[in-house]
RNA sequence: GCCCGGAUGGCGGAAUUGGUAGACGCGCUGGACUUAGAAUCCAGUAUCCAAAAGAUGUAUCGGUUCAAAUCCGAUUUCGGGCACCA
């Protein structure tokens, strides 16, 4: 009988669709979770599908090992990149969004994976984002939402202002553009409360050390001391923050960015138009530019600050390698030993002293000769008796811009009156919907497309009853899957985001498997969310992920796949040419999960003949059964051993190459005994079944069950019965092989060195042996001159 | 510049963490079956040598060890993250 995989696919899906698994709350729960994909117009390829089949590989291990599974799907469907594929696409992103998602779910159902769809939730869905908007109704509660004027990053190709975090290096994550600044009003959340907190529960983690790593230094938490310097002959004092007070001594010049508040007050009359020029120039350059510049520029502006260690009276400075929104815009010099400072006072002849030698202070006064650690404590503790300054944190982490002014997200649920200013949609009132319109097109002012609709705009105050008008930006992408994981365990609660009950029982995620590229962002993100769903008692746990794993990109000709790049190779011909299990297996076969590889079509044929193999010798020798036997029952428990420890050490690409060899194995003994025993049958069955499940369910009903494989369990074996009775021996002469013998297993160690010397006689002949080293079961080594 | 990872046949990759390097698969070569092909099966496949024997071999050089892909030191190179954060 031939491997018909399309018949048996279909079968086993049907099945599956038709007999759902039995909820079971005695079972101990296991929260397997994918990133959940933005349904993007060119549907999925092999690469997507690399993760999607490891966790499904993962769960229904899981349900084998007696666990109760959640592992559900979902949309990730507002947002950019959902709102450029429809204008591109000239089709308004509510209509695209929903036929994008109609085909990610048909490709996704082809994986066979057990993703509960009734579960399935989308972030664009009213009754999903009247709880992403009830969320921040309570951060603005908690005052935790705020709105400010300032300087954001623009990207001017997508219209659009960008969080810190996608525009990294002042590139827009989304179309590589160059961003710039533009003043305006926005929504904030304060991320940066929770620093602290971020920074220390990563040791909770069981995740990947690169991505805590990540984490950590992008809030990047430092030490140090804030000294308030006096301008010279006027009142003023300009705040610093240094990590290296126990370099005071040897600040020579100030340096302020160039929005540093203070500057208007303190330049000097003939170097007024010199500074206002300079800070002109730099406004106006975009942040790359700002960073790329590696030569330094600054002007002097005429004005003097006092040391206050040294009483030295040290020039002020304005440049734009000091960032105005880092700790207070404004640094004290010393180019002695920082880098940045040396080529500045390089450039503009500055003083220069040296304060530490041989990590002992020089040049400074009463701290001469201290260690530098011991000095920098004893001179924080000199200022903060002196009251100009004090110990102080500093981190990198920036509050998230939180608004866009863009039509597909979730409105923000804020009222603003004349009169009563910033009021919040009552809770009753959610969701607040995003109206229908016709032009959803960014706008060149920076404003949302939302503003131009008046009807919906204009309203009247909840608290005063006058004319009032909602806030037309919108939320970010990550605001919709900064909690969607809650979400799941209870997706149609009309009450609560999720019920309590339901949230003790499956959360946190036990294992969240997706790409690497959310190390920041998404990730950061979800924590915060958790952290202060946490704080108002909706939740009773503090980190949303217990264990993360990175799955690998897979690249087609060395490079990533892409619609662009025209590298894509798209699952469907390939489940339509080797069926679902083959491309499952080559999914977990192309090389260790968490490391790039390259896809090679050719290597699909391989799993698919070790599955043709297979399906052709359960066909052949459920007919031909036998009572076990020694060597069947040893087979079969290194099988399961070996299949257990891989999959436990998730090597899954090692799970399949040891499958096939096991396989290959079994086929020879077989052939020795003309049958097999039915037991050895059923297990190799189950420990295919996590892996390519049709074909297991398929031959697991051909040898005569007719229950669903995955109600069956996962084999056990008896570690004391997994050796062969002989043994075989490499030996070695100085560490290099020259023989091998085969020997009784109980055999002891003087008569197998006495067969190895037997063996090796004539190469040993006239060498005197040193030293025999035996490694039982292994190796012999004689040690020869 | 700083911080992480990698580097093993023609290719993807194994190696129980110091114990027979190259499992498994792809590809290739030869053979069987076939009118022929597809499919399947058998044998071979790191390098040098006609072959046996042997030697060499896990990016390079050196070290530790009876024994090193694995540990240590230096170097080359590829990839990723961070990068004027005071």
């Amino acid at each position: 009988m031939a491997y018909d995989f399309q018949m048996i696919e279909k079968k086993w899906q049907a099945s599956w669709e038709r007999n759902k698994r039995e909820k079971n709350n005695s079972k101990p729960k296991f929260y397997c979770l994918d990133m959940f994909p933005y349904p993007s117009g060119s549907g999925l390829h092999v690469g997507h599908w690399r993760g999607y089949v490891l966790s499904d590989s993962l769960a229904r291990y899981k349900i084998l090992n007696g666990y109760e599974i959640l592992h559900p799907m979902g949309w990730d469907a507002f947002g950019l990149p959902a709102e450029n594929y429809a204008i591109k696409n000239k089709t308004h992103p509510a209509i695209s969004t929903k036929k994008n998602i109609e085909n990610a779910k048909r490709q996704l159902k082809e994986i066979g994976a057990v993703y509960d769809w009734d579960r399935e939730v989308n972030t664009t869905d009213p009754e999903y984002y009247k709880w992403t908007q009830w969320i921040f109704l309570k951060m603005f509660e908690k005052g935790l939402a705020y709105e400010k004027e300032m300087p954001l990053n623009w990207c001017p190709n997508c219209k659009a202002v960008l969080a810190n975090e996608e525009a990294t290096n002042g590139i827009c994550d989304r179309c590589g553009s160059s961003v710039t600044k533009k003043m305006l009003r926005q929504w904030m959340l304060k991320i940066t409360d929770y620093a602290d907190r971020l920074l220390e529960d990563l040791d909770l983690l069981d995740w990947p050390q690169k991505v805590k790593k990540m984490q950590a230094d992008w809030i990047g938490k430092s030490f140090g001391a804030s000294v308030n310097f006096k301008v010279w002959e006027k009142d003023l004092e300009i705040e610093i923050f240094t990590t290296r007070p126990d370099t005071l001594y040897g600040a020579t010049f100030l340096v302020l960015a160039p929005e540093h508040e203070l500057i208007k007050k303190l330049v000097s009359n003939e170097k007024k138009d010199e500074v206002e020029e300079y800070i002109k120039k730099a406004s106006e350059k975009s942040y790359v530019d700002r960073m790329a510049d590696k030569e330094k520029t600054g002007v002097f502006t005429g004005a003097y600050a006092i040391n206050p260690l040294n009483k030295k009276k040290i020039p002020i400075w304005i440049s734009d390698y000091v960032l105005a929104d880092y700790a207070t815009g404004a640094i004290m010099c010393v180019p002695a030993h920082d880098d940045r400072d040396f080529e500045f006072a390089k450039k503009f002849d500055l003083e220069i002293i040296e304060v530490i030698k041989d990590n002992k202070l020089i040049n400074s006064g009463e701290f001469n000769d201290l260690d530098y650690d011991e000095a920098r404590k004893k001179i924080i503790d000199m200022i903060e008796k002196l009251k100009i300054g004090k110990r102080q944190i500093n981190y990198k982490l920036r509050d998230w811009i939180f608004s866009r002014q863009r039509y597909w997200g979730e409105p923000i649920p804020i009222i603003h009156c004349e009169k009563c200013g910033l009021v919040p949609v009552d809770e009753k009132d959610l969701p607040v919907l995003l109206p229908e319109i016709e032009n959803y097109e960014p706008t060149e002012t920076g404003e949302s497309p939302l503003a131009k609709i008046e009807s919906w705009v204009n309203i009247k105050c909840p608290k005063c009853g006058e004319k009032a008008k909602r806030e037309t930006n919108t939320m970010p992408q990550w605001a919709g899957s900064s909690w969607y994981f809650l979400r799941y365990v209870d997706n149609k609660n009309k009450f609560c985001l999720a019920d309590k009950n339901l949230l003790k029982k499956w959360m946190p995620v036990d294992y969240y498997v997706g790409g690497i590229e959310h190390a920041v962002l998404h990730l950061l993100y979800a924590r915060f969310y958790t952290k202060f769903l946490y704080d108002i008692g909706v939740v009773d746990f503090k980190e949303p992920f217990l264990k993360l794993f990175n799955q690998g990109m897979i690249n087609k000709n060395k490079t990533k796949m892409s619609k662009s790049k025209g590298n894509v190779v798209s699952p469907d011909d390939l489940v339509k040419k080797y069926g679902r299990d083959s491309l499952r297996l080559y999914e977990l076969f192309v090389g260790p999960p968490e490391l790039d590889c390259e896809w090679n079509d050719s290597g699909i044929e391989g799993v698919f003949r070790f599955l043709n193999k297979f399906y052709n010798f359960v066909c052949e020798y459920k007919n031909k059964l036998i009572d076990e036997n020694k060597k069947l029952v040893i087979f079969r428990n290194k099988l399961v051993f070996e299949i257990t420890r891989r999959i436990e050490s998730l090597s899954l690409n090692t799970v399949v190459s040891g499958l096939m060899e096991f396989l290959n194995d079994l086929m020879d003994l077989c052939k020795n005994f003309g049958g097999v025993d039915i037991k050895t049958l059923e297990n190799f069955i189950i420990t295919l079944a996590p892996f390519a499940p049709h074909i297991s369910e398929e031959l697991w009903n051909l040898i005569g069950n007719e229950k669903s494989i995955f109600e069956s369990e996962w084999p056990k074996y008896d570690k004391n019965n997994m050796q062969d009775d002989f043994v075989n021996i490499a030996l070695q002469i100085n560490g290099k092989l020259r023989g091998n013998i085969s020997v009784d297993i109980n055999l002891e160690r003087e008569k197998i060195i006495l067969l190895a010397k037997e063996n090796l006689e004539k190469k040993l002949d006239g060498k005197e042996i040193v030293k025999e080293i035996y490694v039982p079961k292994k190796i012999i080594n004689f040690v020869v001159k």
